[in-house]
RNA sequence: GCGCCCGUAGCUCAAUUGGAUAGAGCACUUGACUACGAAUCAAGAGGUUAGAGGUUCAAGUCCUCUCGGGCGCACCA
């Protein structure tokens, strides 16, 4: 537990203990307590609304009881130099500012594990995303999962829960037939042959690469070979080509896996029949139509589903309860799957198999990522699946790099639309919003260097002369972070990570522009000072590596 | 037609998941570098939170309806 943390438990135990000696409510009655940190600093540094809560248990005015729980309040205990009761019954707690200033020992301390606790006890969540068919190149869709899944994961493993990232890779339906057979028109159209892409064939331009790269290593020799020999070749060369460009991407974006899951895995190892055994003995599974059905609207669904067609075949959906069932037998307590808004209408059916194999609703839960707009020049860039005129990853990687891509992605909250601005991106100003972060880490790097080269540092520097205005304001800024990291993992909110380094910086610039840090005539300041930015320094860095971005010493 | 998401300052978005006077960035106006990095700061202006009801001591947030936008609604994956 950290310092914010020991400071609030502190003030709600003597808030519980001041209602009950006044009388207000026996400890049974009593609400949750909530301890809130007002925006509006006149509010003080601590804020509770029990007085509103106990209005109706103790059946008296929000303020007259908020003057009965001050009276029995031991301030004392808490630590608090003045309590004030405000508006329609806040209590609002004014503290002695030591207890922040013994925040920035214990940073340094800690370094780059400051903002760590361990709120998720070691709750073991996996949490799968990106999941993109491996029949072409990732866009810009795909990087907004990417950027929110991998921060996400982040996140809740600095917040102390044991998690493990999954991509899923989709290599048994149809798309790979058509994968095969795209990659022949193009091996044969590379050739010079007139040959044409099949219905719904995939145009990327990396598959034209693709059938250009099988003409330079097997010349026209698959030609001649039977299709179903030919088709075979393809499917499989295609397919290691494929899931090795993905990683090799998400690599270089950062975002690395802890296991690929192969979805023919799961035919090879006899993972499908078991499951649907399990389903037929649990009594939601019936024939109808020459099909075998999922009764789904057992647990909400819309309709009911197909699990083996007229053909005997499997639907998409078999094989990935099948998944959800082998990824629950790992002993994952908690899943959480991170799709595009394209797929939100897979949900019910996917919850009702969770519910079917014997687990609670809210084992599974899905992150749903909306759209993403891409605008160049003032325009919306028109993307078109069917031609294959989209706008990549990886493109995007050589053009706007990838700390600003990590940093607009998690700018916003995943459930409204982004609209990425390539120009704004890209441009190397004071409009863009990472630089602004980036450039106080590097600030505070040169300070603390020169302060060094001048001797102007130390160890035994004395926290509690910081007490300038602007020195509250950061400290109490810095307290906050573990609390963010918490609230980002349990309501599984990343976009609060940026938000917050945002804050930071701006209360940094805003420092660093009211007081002189290097001052050779007071050292003694000057080196709590430094203690300060090493504070900050070490707070941004550990929030820009939560959200993947970079914290450079110079630029 | 049904379902999910969204609608907040001119623009792009927040809002401690029900708390106090709804906040940031950009753009706009005005000021601050012989200075530890001006990629910065300080100040100003900008709002009927799409609209109408309801619940609550308290609603941008919860409920109902209307309007507008996006995305889904397969024995495709």
């Amino acid at each position: 537990m950290n310092i914010l943390q020991q400071t609030e438990e502190k003030i709600k135990e003597e808030i519980v203990q001041a209602v009950i000696n006044a009388n207000l409510a026996s400890p049974d009655q009593l609400p949750v307590i909530v301890l809130q940190q007002p925006k509006d600093k006149a509010h003080g540094d601590f804020a509770t609304n029990i007085a509103m809560q106990l209005a109706k248990i103790a059946k008296k005015a929000p303020v007259k009881i908020a003057e009965e729980i001050i009276e029995q309040f031991d301030q004392t205990k808490a630590s608090i130099t003045k309590m004030e009761i405000a508006g329609p019954g806040f209590i609002n707690f004014f503290m002695d500012n030591q207890y922040l200033t013994n925040l920035v020992p214990t940073i340094l301390k800690q370094g780059e594990n400051y903002g760590a606790s361990n709120a998720g006890s070691g709750q073991k969540i996996q949490v799968e995303f990106v999941s993109a068919n491996p029949t072409g190149d990732l866009h810009l869709g795909h990087a907004r999962g990417a950027a929110v899944g991998d921060s996400l994961c982040n996140v809740l493993a600095k917040a102390g829960y044991d998690v493990s990232r999954e991509y899923y890779i989709n290599d048994a339906g149809n798309q790979i037939v058509k994968l095969a057979t795209s990659m022949e028109a193009r091996y044969m159209q590379a050739l010079g042959k007139d040959w044409d892409m099949p219905e719904d064939g995939y145009h990327g331009k990396d598959i034209i690469a693709l059938g250009q790269e099988l003409v330079e290593k097997y010349k026209d020799e698959w030609v001649n070979k039977s299709e179903q020999e030919r088709l075979e070749f393809f499917r499989e060369y295609g397919l290691k080509y494929e899931t090795k460009k993905l990683e090799t991407d998400l690599n270089q974006f950062r975002v690395p896996f802890d296991n690929w899951f192969s979805e023919t895995s799961l035919y090879d190892d006899g993972k499908i029949q078991p499951t649907l055994d399990t389903l037929k003995e649990k009594g939601f599974i019936y024939e109808e139509d020459g099909a075998t059905w999922f009764r789904s609207t057992d647990f909400g669904d819309d309709k009911d589903r197909v699990l083996i067609k007229q053909d005997g075949s499997y639907t998409y959906l078999t094989p990935d309860i099948a998944y959800h069932k082998n990824k629950l037998d790992r002993g994952f307590e908690t899943l959480i799957n991170i799709w595009g808004a394209d797929h939100h209408g897979y949900i019910p059916r996917m919850q009702a198999a969770i519910q079917a194999l014997g687990y609670q609703p809210d084992t599974l839960e899905v992150e749903i990522i909306q759209m993403v707009n891409l605008f160049q020049d003032g325009e919306k860039v028109k993307m078109s699946k069917r031609t294959g005129k989209a706008v990549t990853l990886r493109e995007l990687m050589e053009e706007v790099g990838i700390d600003a891509m990590r940093y607009f992605f998690n700018m916003r909250s995943s459930d409204s639309h982004l609209d990425f601005d390539m120009d704004l991106a890209r441009s190397k100003s004071n409009e863009n919003p990472v630089f602004y972060v980036q450039y106080a880490h590097a600030r505070i790097s040169t300070m603390i260097s020169q302060a060094e080269q001048k001797g102007l540092a130390g160890d035994d520097y004395d926290p509690s002369l910081l007490t300038a205005e602007k020195e509250e304001e950061l400290l109490k800024k810095l307290g906050e972070f573990a609390k963010v990291i918490e609230d980002s993992a349990s309501k599984r909110l990343p976009h609060r990570i940026t938000q917050y380094i945002f804050d930071l910086a701006s209360s940094l610039h805003s420092f660093y522009n009211a007081e002189k840090v290097l001052d050779e005539n007071d050292l003694e300041r000057t080196k709590a000072r430094i203690a300060l930015m090493k504070a900050v320094k070490i707070t941004i860095a550990n929030g820009l590596a939560l959200i993947g971005v970079s914290a450079p010493e110079s630029m």
